[in-house]
DNA sequence: CAACAAACTTAGAATTATTCTAAATAAGAC
DNA sequence: GTCTTATTTAGAATAATTCTAAGTTTGTTG
């Protein structure tokens, strides 16, 4: 996939060379790669990066509501360009990762019994499973 | 919490001394503790048991179904003796979790579009937020 | 432009929750 | 009781992540 600087801006974030190729090489991998899987990536690449930067950049990135962390039990985190509300599916027979989109008109609080006031900042919805093929 | 024997059984499994206590210990401690805190508190029981057997316990309680995990961010995992299908809120004022309880009636696939046939085998919803007071 | 301060990157060390290992113990089966 | 297998244990090992302190880049201000 190709990734235009201009799709690469994140508001209130100051972009170095080091963060847009961390942000590029997210959207080129839409596969939920961890930060190990990402510094790998970007080895070859023309920007390569020490791993703590990549830890940085991530860091950075998700602070600012670009991307989202996927926590999977205790396996190393994923990260998700997909900067949108929606959940996880992970798929025990492939352990690949889908995004699973909220249903149009959804919301939350019909499905779950929230008291008054609360405000909520994150959410992280993940289902583990299979898909019969 | 007074917890009586006949209430530490868990279909399937054998329910060795330190399992019994490791899930006493769960059952008397609903603030979701860690691995390591349900540790420190038995220390003081009548069975105290080395750190790597409390993993051992939990991942054959949460293998059972009687236990869940609770994964937040890269935090240590937390522990939860409720059984039942469940979501958690994290109050980042207070640092404590909180069960939600799911609407009476509600369905998951009301929220999320799943795609046809899959088989959900583990569902964990986490909020984080706040309550005012 | 030059000088400065603040923010960012970096390599490598440190941390730490968790898992592994191999030996000791306990428990159910015969 | 003896055997076999599961469980527990202490301590070592692992590995993802964070920290540290030094170097570099960037933006700002005169």
């Amino acid at each position: 996939m190709k990734v235009t600087d201009r799709q690469l801006q994140v508001p209130g974030l100051r972009m170095t060379k080091q963060r847009k190729e961390v942000y590029r090489a997210l959207m080129e991998n839409q596969d939920h790669p961890s930060a190990s899987e990402l510094f790998d990536y970007m080895q070859n690449s023309e920007q390569p990066m020490s791993l703590a930067t990549v830890y940085n950049c991530l860091e950075a990135l998700v602070e600012h509501g670009a991307v989202k962390q996927v926590n999977i039990d205790r396996e190393p985190t994923r990260y998700c360009q997909n900067s949108t509300p929606h959940g996880h599916f992970h798929d025990q027979a492939t352990g690949t990762i889908h995004d699973i989109n909220f249903k149009q008109g959804a919301q939350l609080s019909d499905l779950l019994d929230l008291p008054e006031g609360t405000d909520i900042t994150n959410l992280e919805i993940t289902l583990k499973g299979t898909i019969p093929s």
